[in-house]
RNA sequence: GCCGACCUAGCUCAACGGUAGAGCAGUGGUUUUGUAAACCACCGGUUCCGGGUUCGAGCCCCGGGGUCGGCUCCA
């Protein structure tokens, strides 16, 4: 069964990854203890308060209130103010240790409903894995400072004057427990650092998040743009956008050719019977667009036949399960690589919706291999290999491979899971990959490898999945004939690669913020004659560049400095100068994109660059302005 | 879907309940320019949509849509 593959902020796994990630000791007691004199201000402003969780998250913290009224931005500076108040008085984190039968009357006098509901919790299960509060020997710890008393294991800083500079972001609302049939409650997050510059530095690093927004660069740049009149969710690809994709496309169809795919087209929507035996209805219904009625006209007179239902895809497998149906297959043909460049559509409910990176409409790079048994092993190393591949050449680094296994809720036997995994943890091992397990992380029809990796500021973004569908093969009885001559049962591994179009290129653009390497470029040179005097000139350039298959933008009129303001802010890869110099002597002036003043390099003859520029977009090398990540090998919150 | 904030020209943003404005972009002209934004003029509006309150609504109230920050979800 298809499964898209999740770019998701580093921010959104913390809640699964939080002990890694909080890092360290230290700044953990930091944050945590920040956290604390947060909600001891919020106390004072609000003192029929509740409070529901606080921990340290990456890069700050949050705490969770109840209260009587919705909080706004503007309070935040009143509680940091109160917050400084605190941290000035510089008392002391005081760790006392209370029975349950204690802490549910202390909490509970104080109307902590939400305390009192995790005390009750962790005494029927002993510990809480989500908030790393725990009972030991029938007593719980708690922590106040100022009079203000919260349950928690600690540990804290000593005092409150040993908080550093710190910041409180937004409010955000946010469950109880994660959980959204339980009450929702208002959510403050903080940053804090222990020096003045790390601060600084990431609050930096926001802004320069938000200088890399896909949404903010894809109108300028001509990229994508979301008509709230077409349709959220529903992608209008522009000019640039389509060129980026289409060259995209280009390389994935040669990339796959010679690694012996068979591509094929399959329809938008189909019959209902489809996706009954799928499972997708059942399971996946109201995420499906439809039904659309088809009433057959031509079939009869008096259209009394009920019409047909007909649904629009959400996923590609069931499509390429019937090419591979389209007749008995045998063991000869296997493995059979199947791959589309398919385009979905999938429900999606509106708050989830994140311009390019969540939408309702998308192409997915979906391929189904078809094998045996056998061939399962080695079929999942040469994916991974191209996997591999795909994030070396757009430069994406320090991936992270897991390997997850059966979740509790599963189908399928137990020999048919430990096949699979056995198949995906040797094709790891035999190319020596290091990898992580992750233990009941698959999905409920297979197991699976992740591959996670970095972007050019260090963000973490998953990448590339590979799995083996026990589900989909028995559904739609995929079988081909042995050399014994019985009919077996088929192995299905389905891969994604860039997962969808629109997601990758909206990651791209976050990744090379804007600034594309010369291959996937929509302005690879932009010639600018410096006086009119140059322009047929500049045109005898710009033609032979053509020619040599780059495209090109020739600007011709207003000021030169001008121009090349707009050839930098359109980012061309190139800007070529030329005036009557140049014209003289047959060469043309070269900047490139994001070079300084003056550090354009003059007299380079036409074939010169033509032969540079070839080699370059050819090779699909990253463009000089792009600056990759430096992995420290560990997180970036060390620091 | 949920909590909160927001929605004014193509874009970024102004305008006390009292005549909707600026910069950029666009168009027309002037300027003939040597490496990051030349000058003048013009054009540009259902102030997201629909109701309501008011002598009068961009502004206040109600409903809907969309966007943003999160939560949940991501099969």
């Amino acid at each position: 069964m298809t499964k898209a593959i999740l770019f998701v902020w580093r921010e959104a796994m913390a809640r699964t990854e939080r002990r890694a990630d909080h890092g360290g000791e230290k700044l953990y007691a930091l944050r945590h203890s920040t956290a604390h004199v947060m909600a001891g201000a919020v106390l004072e402003l609000f003192p029929e308060a509740k409070f529901g969780f606080g921990p340290p998250v990456a890069d700050g913290f949050y705490y969770d209130f109840d209260l009587p009224r919705p909080l706004t931005e503007e309070d935040l500076p009143k509680i940091e103010e109160r917050m400084r108040k605190i941290v000035g008085k510089d008392l002391p984190f005081e760790h006392k240790d209370l029975s349950v039968p204690e802490a549910l009357a202390f909490f509970g006098e104080r109307k902590q409903d939400y305390k009192v509901d995790q005390i009750q919790k962790l005494a029927h299960e002993g510990k809480d894995d989500e908030s790393d509060d725990e009972v030991i020997g029938g007593r719980v710890s708690v922590y106040q400072h100022d009079g203000f008393v919260d349950l928690c294991r600690g540990p804290h800083v000593e005092r409150t004057g040993k908080i550093g500079p710190f910041k409180l972001l937004s409010v955000a609302g946010a469950y109880w427990r994660g959980d959204e049939t339980k009450p929702q409650l208002q959510r403050i997050y903080g940053t804090v650092w222990p020096s003045q510059k790390e601060l600084d530095a990431y609050l930096e690093k926001l802004k320069e998040i938000e200088r890399r927004d896909h949404r903010k660069l894809g109108g300028p740049l001509q990229l994508f743009r979301i008509d709230e009149e077409i349709g959220s969710g529903l992608v209008l690809w522009l000019p640039n956008g389509a060129i980026v994709r289409e060259e995209l496309e280009n390389w994935w169809r040669t990339v796959h050719h010679e690694r012996g795919y068979t591509l094929v087209y399959t329809p938008h929507i189909a019959h209902e019977k489809t996706y009954k035996r799928s499972g997708h209805l059942e399971k996946y219904g109201e995420n499906m667009y439809g039904p659309l009625l088809l009433d057959d006209s031509s079939q009869g007179a008096g259209g009394t036949k009920s019409p047909q239902r007909f649904w629009i895809k959400p996923m590609n497998c069931p499509g390429h399960i019937k090419v591979f149906q389209s007749r008995i297959r045998s063991y000869r043909e296997l493995p059979l690589r199947i791959g589309e460049l398919g385009t979905v559509y999938r429900y999606e409910r509106g708050g989830t919706l994140h311009g390019m990176l969540r939408v309702r409409g998308f192409t997915q790079d979906d391929s189904h291999i078809f094998c045996s048994w056998d061939q399962a092993q080695e079929e999942i190393g040469k994916v991974f290999d191209l996997a591999m591949e795909f994030m070396r050449i757009f430069g994406y680094s320090d991936p992270q491979i897991y390997l997850a296994t059966r979740p509790e809720r599963r189908l399928g036997t137990d020999e048919m899971w430990d096949k699979a995994e056995t198949a995906l943890r040797q094709a790891l091992g035999v190319r020596e990959v290091p990898y992580k397990m992750d233990e009941g992380g698959g999905v409920f029809y297979a197991p699976k490898i992740d591959i996670k990796m970095r972007d050019a500021i260090g963000r973490e973004w998953q990448g590339p999945t590979i799995q083996i569908d026990l589900n989909l093969p028995e559904r739609f009885d995929v079988t081909f004939v042995n050399d014994k001559g019985e009919h077996e049962r088929a192995v299905m591994i389905h891969r994604v690669l860039f997962g969808s179009l629109e997601r990758f290129v909206g990651g791209l653009i976050e990744h090379y913020a804007g600034n594309f390497p010369l291959w996937l470029g929509w302005e690879q040179a932009a010639v600018l004659p410096v006086r009119d005097t140059a322009r047929v000139y500049a045109e005898g350039i710009a033609a032979r560049l053509r020619e040599a298959r780059f495209r090109v933008h020739l600007d011709a009129d207003g000021d030169l400095r001008t121009r090349i303001a707009n050839a930098q802010r359109r980012r061309a890869n190139y800007t070529l100068v030329v005036g009557d110099k140049e014209a003289v002597a047959g060469t043309v002036s070269v900047r490139r994109r994001g070079a300084g003043q003056g550090d354009e390099e003059r007299g380079v003859t036409l074939d010169d660059l033509i032969a540079r520029l070839s080699v370059e977009r050819d090779t699909k090398a990253l463009p000089a302005d792009f600056a990759p990540h430096v992995s420290n090998g560990t997180d970036s919150l060390d620091a």
